[in-house]
DNA sequence: CCGTTAACCTGAGAGC
DNA sequence: TGCTCTCAGGTTAACG
């Protein structure tokens, strides 16, 4: 589900509620998530206190005393619920499927602060729970990702660098977090159009105004996104509260067949499939 | 090593 | 309020 811009948001709203909370329960209903949840899991959390909480790439990392953290990724379909405790009803939704109400089904784990109840949600079960024991167990597990997109190890020298002689095509350069680290299916078709590439180009095909634009726009759309709230696709019936926005800024995603929005262009979105997954470009703009 | 495919899961929506 | 099919914002083992 969640791509940078997502995470980042679910991060600061979890930062903005929970820094210096303490967990005081930690309850699972079931532990068979993308990677089983191993059996100390509670006795680990119980009793933390979060420090800090911060993003690297699509994961969300709490941090406890003692160097040791809990990693969290959403995977495609998993969302948090946090609900304010003597608020009858009152209910934030940190995630981007909208619901008035926590959903009956897919609550896998609950936290328990003293004001706040933080419940993890997830329905096809791809995203996981890590305990990490040190800082070097934490580095560790990054280590074979590529640079943040939105760092500055991502840029022209790392591009003419990785790209060389490579036959693989740029949407599945994008893709891949040991390449780039952070984009998904919906910003990689995004910074595509916007860098007016076509997303079957190869590496080795790409000029170096290509890889210019191409850390460029990765910054500036992933960035507008951030500022936007990222992006919320799918609205339940029962919306309330904040939802993202910048899905009214898709010039290409979910577009098939329509005008491309390029001010000069006559081009038309098509849709085609890399690696079974969508993606969207201009028929014109793109090349 | 490189690149691609299938598989992991559930639910929504389309079409019949 | 059926049934079947496709598709979904992610990752990765296994294959040629």
């Amino acid at each position: 589900m969640p791509e940078l811009p997502e995470v980042e948001i679910v991060k600061q709203s979890l930062l903005s509620k929970l820094k210096n909370k303490k967990i005081n329960k930690v309850s699972v209903f079931n532990r068979n998530l993308r990677y089983r949840i191993e059996g100390g899991f509670e006795k680990f959390l119980k009793n933390q206190k979060i420090l800090n909480i911060t993003r690297k790439s699509k994961f969300i990392i709490l941090h406890f005393t003692d160097s040791k953290y809990c990693i969290l990724h959403l995977g495609m379909s998993g969302t948090l619920h946090l609900i304010k405790k003597n608020h009858l009803n009152f209910f934030t939704n940190l995630s981007f499927y909208q619901s008035k109400f926590l959903p009956k089904k897919h609550n896998h784990v609950l936290l328990d602060f003293y004001k706040f109840k933080l419940f993890y949600n997830d329905p096809r079960r791809f995203g996981f729970f890590k305990l990490v024991k040190s800082k070097h167990e934490l580095d560790a597990f990054f280590e074979p990702f590529g640079p943040e997109a939105l760092g500055k190890k991502f840029n022209l020298f790392y591009l003419k660098k990785k790209l060389k002689n490579k036959s693989k095509n740029i949407k599945n350069f994008l893709l891949d977090q040991k390449f780039v680290s952070g984009i998904g299916n919906i910003y990689a078709s995004e910074i595509l159009h916007t860098c007016k590439i076509n997303p079957l180009k190869k590496g080795k095909n790409l000029k170096i105004e290509d890889m210019k634009k191409i850390v460029k726009y990765s910054n500036s759309v992933l960035k507008k996104s951030i500022k936007n709230g990222g992006s919320t696709i799918k609205n339940f019936k029962n919306v309330t509260g904040s939802q993202g926005n910048f899905q009214k800024e898709f010039k290409v995603y979910e577009r098939n067949n329509l005008k491309c929005l390029r001010k000069e262009c006559k081009g038309i979105i098509k849709k085609i499939v890399i690696n079974n997954r969508s993606t969207f470009y201009c028929n014109n703009c793109q090349k």
